[in-house]
DNA sequence: CTGAAAGCGCTTACAG
DNA sequence: CTGAAAGCGCTTACAG
């Protein structure tokens, strides 16, 4: 049923070798057997079989996206999601088709990614970190697959990464606290075992040390970046001897979590307390009062998947990582600013 | 270097026949060449080749996925996100992966999705819904593949949809304004081209003629369900004559933007006017106030896309579609309860 | 500029 | 229960 290769060679009067070389743009065909061919192609409806090009050519236009991590954020993280739409979008238009894995009947090995990689012979494949990062991920990692790292830090030959400067980050908000005057600072932060949530921990720290400001013990405390473990965290906080005045979480969902913990404990934000997140989420703008945060850069660092995977792909760069410059987005959560809504532009 | 299957069958002294029957589990083979060839396998960390098989077998074990419409979903639409995250995670368990059609530079056609269905050669595909459907849908939905719309109807053979009772939503929304005593309610729906819209703007328009409301002319707005639209419908909705008590936004995030419109007015909700959304995305929970809504069954739709799409493959079913029950999700922005913040559990 | 032919790594009747 | 062989629809040297 299916108009193949051959037929179409038939009908033209021409080899298979010629039409193959037609379909791949190859500049040694002469102008007129190329429109002939291009003519009867069109006409016959004919489709090339990306099985028989990939098994014949041993490259196939398709990047896999693993989000590894058990604790993963998959489709309906808020920050992950919208990289994710940049990075679909520019690799897109760099050619390539992508690939979900999400069979759970996967002969070989359920966890096995590079197993799946091979078994489709991507071109290359993006991976978004998590939590408690499985070890099949830097198996994929070292492997002969190009791997561009979005908030994991890959050490591949063949793979690069790009996260958000997380040593900036706390800086950033340290200073803004700091500024308005505050000396009690708590913070909400990732899993113990995450590097993401410890980078942040690490530049929190070292920052409150560069403003001469204690840390308290009771005042940190860990979550898993979701809206519940935020809440649960300062309800913990909320329980210490002494109450902070600021309050800074690892996460916009985590600050989501706190604020409503404040609010149920009969304080105020920013009144009695204040309240910092990191990601810059829609939802952020939406709440009550309006959150202030820090601000990933989603679409550099979507963009800057895409561009860097294909140069691991063409083998142009080796193995390097960038550090994405973070903003802080000011909104009354941490009571500089009247009100002010913002408008959702989409 | 890649070990392939004639290899194992070399490694086991059987064919290449009795190899494959064992990958693709069999019964007809002896119980001790099964286990001295998979523990070959797995020694020699054997990767069955996707493109071989599918070229061979015809069968892919992939769907596809399309977003139609040209104002369309994406990744970040937060309804749409959720149905896809729920429909990975059944059709993963049936023994599926996802493709995501994201080339550009596809050769033949760049709004043709049959050929990229066909070039992948997928098993079914799923076609998310969106305003201003493309023809080559159409064209999809008519063909052998078989498709499962969300939120658009399809009629092809091998198609079938899954979409909330858009006539029960209105119905819902109308019943308790009118309880609440509102009888002078303005509607901002989606773009007059939508079938969605269309629906949702018939049964409102239904249901306000059986509780013997009447309609304003002024006070009935079309937007394109994003938030701007739902910011700017209400900005003009507030220069009519009269000021309604009441409106009803066919979408959460056109509901974020009228509750914004109203407050720049200096006007409040829910006292002056009560607003009540569509889709109980997760923002709904955290605006101020936290919105009353339709909610979507999200899981629901998103497991009977799965499940169905799965018996049109096997030929199981054929042209089918369900309706979805909506459901009315009460919070303060119809002023009916006190503040009660809702945790997010995720 | 064009073609003949081998090969990519599987599956599938069919025969035994 | 097992194997020989054709075939799936392309690409790729290589020869001309």
């Amino acid at each position: 049923m299916k108009v193949t290769i051959k037929e179409i060679a038939k009908l033209a009067g021409v080899s298979q070798a010629t039409v193959s070389k037609i379909i791949n743009n190859y500049d040694d065909v002469g102008e007129e057997t190329k429109k002939r061919v291009l003519d009867i192609m069109e006409q016959q409806k004919y489709r090339p079989s990306y099985s028989a090009k990939t098994l014949a050519s041993k490259t196939s236009d398709v990047i896999g996206v693993v989000y590894a991590g058990k604790v993963n954020a998959n489709f309906n993280h808020p920050f992950f999601v919208d990289v994710m739409n940049v990075f679909k979008k520019n690799i897109g238009n760099l050619g390539y088709d992508l690939m979900f894995f999400s069979n759970e009947k996967f002969n070989m090995a359920h966890e096995d990614f590079l197993a799946r990689c091979t078994h489709y012979r991507v071109d290359g494949c993006i991976i978004i970190g998590g939590e408690e990062i499985q070890e099949s991920v830097y198996t994929l990692d070292n492997s002969s697959i190009p791997c561009i790292g979005v908030d994991i830090e890959l050490t591949g030959e063949k793979s690069g990464y790009i996260m958000t400067d997380n040593l900036k980050v706390s800086t950033k908000v340290v200073e803004h606290l700091y500024l308005l005057g505050h000396r009690d600072i708590a913070y909400i932060g990732g899993k113990k075992d995450s590097n993401i949530a410890k980078m942040r921990l690490e530049s929190f720290k070292r920052s409150m040390t560069e403003y001469g400001l204690s840390l308290n013990d009771d005042w940190v405390m860990y979550g898993d970046f979701f809206t519940k473990s935020g809440y649960e965290a300062m309800k913990k906080i909320l329980l210490s001897e002494k109450i902070p005045k600021a309050v800074y979480a690892a996460s916009d969902l985590m600050a989501l979590g706190a604020i409503q913990a404040v609010k149920e404990a009969g304080l105020s934000v920013p009144d009695d307390i204040v309240v910092i997140g990191l990601d810059d989420i829609e939802a952020s703008k939406y709440v009550d009062p309006p959150l202030t945060t820090i601000r990933q850069d989603k679409e550099k660092i979507g963009k800057l998947a895409a561009y860097m995977l294909y140069d691991l792909i063409r083998g142009t760069i080796h193995s390097t990582s960038v550090m994405v410059e973070p903003d802080l987005i000011i909104r009354q959560s941490c009571g500089t600013k009247k009100k002010n809504y913002v408008i959702n532009t989409k």
